[in-house]
DNA sequence: AATGAATGAGACTTCATTCAT
DNA sequence: TATGAATGAAGTCTCATTCAT
């Protein structure tokens, strides 16, 4: 109980502060404990950290996981779509989770920096096949134009990191959803035969 | 003399460790002085912060107002182009300033929260008239598909976002540079006439 | 069976790390048991200390005892000697108890000097009282130099207390079997007629 | 100047109190500032202690070389008894450092272990060679019994041992005197022609 | 008899900051 | 302009201890 009650203080706090801007009685405050309670249950401020790290990652991952599964009978247009409103509807349903991602991706604390990358490959790769996937898909299905497939991932994960950033920089929804639409049809049209 | 190394210094260190996970002593360290020397020059360290803030703020400004001169030459495709090189022109050049612009702009130290937003809210002024001019110049002079202006600005200025975590994300000239041509080719597509 | 498994764990940790150096939570780790455990058989620290204590005091002061007990049938020589022989003995087999002994006979904890210093007393006098009459026989018989007992006594001691040092300091068997029989060697060469 | 006083606080608090019972608190409250102004002079806890560690044992060694220097004209037994003087005298003149030397020679705390037996090593050689050269001058001279050197040294040296407890655990000052005396004489007559 | 949860006290340490020099 | 000395505040962490279970 207190356990998971910690964990998702520290996830909100590291999240908005950071590592370093955090303060292990910042987060015993907010669960209504002493800063000594933590220790029963992690084994230090690291440890603490990266469990919450872990989980936001893991969450994330099985957004994405998801993005690959039930769709066949969509269309690619509307699949890649899809992978952006899903990951919209995963900043907003797990906006905690959300931001250690983009904070520690871009912004790793320097002695948790090896650690980080490798989790972050692997989410890259993931992501990376799944997309490459559709765009095979769409160029087969003759919707998408003709062309080697790595430009056109690339394009589709720009387009992805671009939003990241929109939806923390602009916290306005109408805004985000705009620029989102905008977006997609844009590489859309980029793409399409 | 001083001064200017200990502002290089806290720009480096504040960018690459963040305003908390930053000590002066380190700051001092790295120009070879003891930490009380920083205050002949800083009030405090949130002074120090913001004059290393500013001075990124205004090189990245700098560039961005640089874009709109002397362009007038150029083709529209040429120039937009030009302004995703530039972009990555300043990231190599100033790899500090930039990495404290893009560390605050997404993450700023709650208590600089408001002063940073505005900043920020100057820039994106200057970039979205500037895009915008673009964009009207390239549908005037035909070779963008004629539409409305918003959907074109919000794209580029997206594709841009996504070009900044990529670079710092990556760290490979290469990659970059692959992914800069992909993208801005498949932008370039998906606006075209 | 718990409470002489800690009360072992507690002897052997306080003799080599100390009081202070020696935390409840490693006493209790090496019995495989909890730290609130000890709670159930030992009012606290201190109470444990004691406990560990006293019963390294009895072990010694038994040891002690033994030596009077059925040499009666020994020349005095070889009962000095066996005096020695019987500290190494201890020594060895109870290594726990005389490194305890040892330790805060020389250094108490200052909470508890007091109460240190008396059982010390205790163990002094016995073995006082024991090597005095050892010494007087020998004079009675002959082999030892007619001269008064304080001396005799004084000296004996303190080669006694030089081994134990000596003991601790070493740990080779070897050296410290030469250096012991070297040392009773020159100190019957100076008692004896 | 409050560097040295924290010094010699700290010689004295970790000579009586031992190292983890000794806290900076402590030591900073004895020098009447506060804790933190300790690490102005010390990196931490462990350097403050090698420090007086490392101070002790030269003012020990000192004290032992001193022995060997401007004693020629002086008869072997008055050599020997003048060392036994000398520690005597080290003991009275810097308590604080003898303390240390001794607590430290048997009871290392484990994190120095090796660096302290290192240092033991040094002055036991420097003593060892010391006595030895007396020993031989005392045979040559005829004073002494022809013998081994080794068993003399080890007598002599299990003497000085001995009288370090001694000293630590009476702490009387007639007692230990007397104590004194009557060991020599029994060392002396064990080992004389 | 034993443990999980929790805590008060306090340890070591870092840091921003001040002040006399 | 620069530093050595010092400190208050705060941070991480350990430890002995308690209590309900």
């Amino acid at each position: 109980m207190t356990r998971n009650k910690l964990k998702e203080a520290a996830m909100r706090l590291f999240g908005e502060k950071g590592y370093d801007g955090t303060a292990l009685s910042e987060i015993a405050k907010e669960v209504g404990v002493k800063t000594p309670a933590i220790y029963a249950f992690y084994e230090n401020k690291e440890d603490l950290f990266m469990t919450v790290f872990r989980e936001a990652m893991d969450a994330y991952n099985s957004y994405v996981q998801e993005l690959s599964e039930g769709r066949e009978k969509l269309g690619v247009r509307e699949s890649l779509y899809g992978i952006l409103n899903r990951q919209y509807e995963f900043y907003r349903e797990c906006p905690e989770a959300s931001k250690i991602v983009l904070r520690y991706m871009v912004f790793p604390p320097s002695f948790l920096k090896d650690t980080i990358e490798e989790a972050f490959l692997h989410s890259d790769q993931l992501l990376t096949k799944l997309v490459g996937a559709w765009m095979v898909r769409g160029m087969e299905e003759g919707v998408i134009r003709e062309q080697k497939v790595q430009p056109l991932v690339d394009s589709f994960l720009n387009v992805m990191d671009g939003l990241s950033i929109q939806y923390f920089y602009y916290s306005s929804k109408e805004v985000y959803e705009r620029k989102l639409n905008h977006v997609f049809e844009t590489f859309w049209n980029g793409v399409r035969s």
